[in-house]
DNA sequence: TAAAAATACTCCATAGGTATTTTAT
DNA sequence: ATAAAATACCTATGGAGTATTTTTA
């Protein structure tokens, strides 16, 4: 599990699609395909049905989605409280 | 970033040495160093002081690291959602 | 049959290993 | 001098691309 994949499962959950996640992801199709894919083989749960209008989010995997997104956020906040910290630290020269 | 390396700098913090981390982790010293190392670089901060003693985390690495655990754990949270949904599937064959 | 998704390859980036060098007590 | 960490270099794995095939409404 990384956390491209998780980010790229976000997405196809908010674009119904893979095809339409991989253009707001600036990827191929089939990129997002496989991380996507890789993701579910190891999460053991299919998270989206394949349709030819696209993808829906499963039962089960709506709680993972969920679950992805807490994260995703949670990796925001690290590199927002990372980025705090270096000004803070540029800003107090001798300490 | 990646979900590796912040197991690592929590290890290292944990273990306050990154040979000894190296060890728990089953990896090469020199893995470990190069993961936190890069993890340093892209957070733009210094997570650890380096003696010959071993490792201490910085003041702004403290924070950081308490994030970094705060990620694993609901990385932990998301797997361990994944095989219940699992479960719940084998156990419901014909729905 | 036509869209969306999956597959088959190829290439390149990078994670990790071993061996070695540098650093700090 | 020595223990710990950093660096150099190499290999293997995997992420992403293009081209193609398979699926399904």
């Amino acid at each position: 599990m990384n956390l491209e994949q998780l980010g790229y499962a976000v997405e196809v959950a908010k674009a119904r699609s893979f095809s339409a996640a991989s253009k707001r992801l600036f990827l191929s199709q089939s990129a997002v395909s496989q991380a996507v894919m890789n993701l579910e083989e190891e999460l053991g749960v299919k998270l989206y049905l394949r349709t030819k209008s696209g993808a829906s989010v499963t039962p089960e995997g709506s709680l993972l989605i969920a679950k992805a997104e807490e994260i995703l956020n949670k990796v925001d906040e690290l590199k927002l409280a990372a980025r705090r910290q270096q000004g803070a630290n540029a800003a107090e020269p001798a300490e």
